[in-house]
DNA sequence: ACGTTGACCTTCG
DNA sequence: TCGAAGGCCAACG
């Protein structure tokens, strides 16, 4: 097939994410093929469509925590669907076993 | 076409 | 151990 742009295959990196795990941008960058571009995972999933379908939520910093400040919507309703995966949060932050290093 | 921004990461102090 | 600064690329205005 053609080669897919960038922002697919980020989805497609974010898609191959087991549940109840989670992965860092750094590691879906590297898995993307964007070995230092973690900036640009962020980036291009706040560009995503409201309809996506894609467990942007199973991704988090490299700090094991959300991106979005603890007053913000975004990072409630993440941190909820994150518990509803099975993610174990230990002090608003996601435990270390919780990250998926393999897809 | 250029400049600035960005859901970040790594390293130095 | 914790805090701050720099740097990578791509997309948007």
């Amino acid at each position: 097939m053609k080669e897919l742009n960038k922002q697919q295959i980020i989805w497609q990196v974010i898609a191959s994410i087991p549940k109840g795990k989670v992965c860092s941008y750094g590691q879906v960058a590297s898995l993307a093929g964007l070995a230092n571009h973690a900036r640009y995972v962020g980036s291009t999933l706040k560009k995503l469509p409201s309809g996506t379908q894609l467990p942007w939520h199973r991704v988090v910093n490299a700090k094991g925590e959300l991106s979005f400040p603890p007053n913000s919507p975004a990072y409630q309703e993440q941190k909820k669907r994150l518990e509803t995966e099975g993610i174990c949060f230990i002090k608003e932050k996601i435990a270390l076993a919780t990250y998926a290093w393999k897809p």
